[in-house]
DNA sequence: TTTTGTGTATTAACCATATAATACATCTAT
DNA sequence: ATAGATGTATTATATGGTTAATACACAAAA
């Protein structure tokens, strides 16, 4: 599994996104059996108490559910799930706004640099 | 100076980035003197070698100019300022748009919400 | 010429993170 | 029952990058 780590973000930052973005786009249903710390850590090539980590913070976000010595599972919890997509979205909005105000581009401008890049597939890395 | 740098990035960055906004808005004009390392450094509440690693990379970078023990400067090229502003516009928008690439939003809720958000200036955090 | 302010360089200390090495209790198959 | 796989916890170490402390050379001004 590539999982394309970046270095200026701390590893278990990095594999709550990826819980987060499956949950958001619907690849993670509610109930749903994921992998066990051990497993997981060996598909990234991580160290199995950085997959801990994340999964302690998950937790504790309410992201996932643990029973017993049973594998986590997503929780059942709708309304935690679709906070989820609402949080993504609206954090990424929060970020680019701040990081262009400053600059004073004209709205237009950037809603179609937007609007090209995004529904510009192709130029998808690889 | 209220610097409110953040926890995550290195403070030098957050120091470029500083620079690289008031070129992009033109609060920065080709060969303006801007502060020496210590100033800066009192004036942001910095360590002097935190500003210096700023400046080094920014003279690297080809956007200041220091000659002998003069104060620096900010570079003539017009070329390499103008490049500076179309640098951060895109480098937000890449990121903007590979944040909710996998989260799969119609893009008209995308420009709807950075719209809104982007014009409604009272909203901005003081 | 002495002081003060430049830029620059070197070395040390610090800190959060990641990793490593173990250990333990519990459940589930075999 | 036994073996293997869970989750969980603790402690230590390594690492990389940032920041801190200090010193030096040079130039301008008093």
């Amino acid at each position: 599994m590539d999982m394309n780590f970046n270095n200026r973000d701390p590893v278990y930052l990095q594999i709550i996104r990826y819980f987060k973005e499956k949950i958001a786009n619907g690849e993670l249903q509610p109930g749903d059996v994921i992998p066990s710390r051990r497993e997981l850590a060996h598909k990234m090539k991580v160290n199995p108490n950085t997959a801990q980590r994340a999964y302690k913070e998950m937790e504790q976000q309410g992201l996932i559910h643990t029973e017993s010595n049973q594998p986590s599972k997503i929780t059942a919890d709708i309304q935690t799930l679709s906070k989820v997509r609402e949080e993504l979205i609206l954090e990424a909005v929060d970020l680019f706004v701040a990081s262009v105000r400053t600059i004073n581009v004209p709205v237009e401008e950037l809603l179609e640099l937007i609007e090209a890049k995004y529904t510009n597939q192709d130029k998808k890395e690889v």
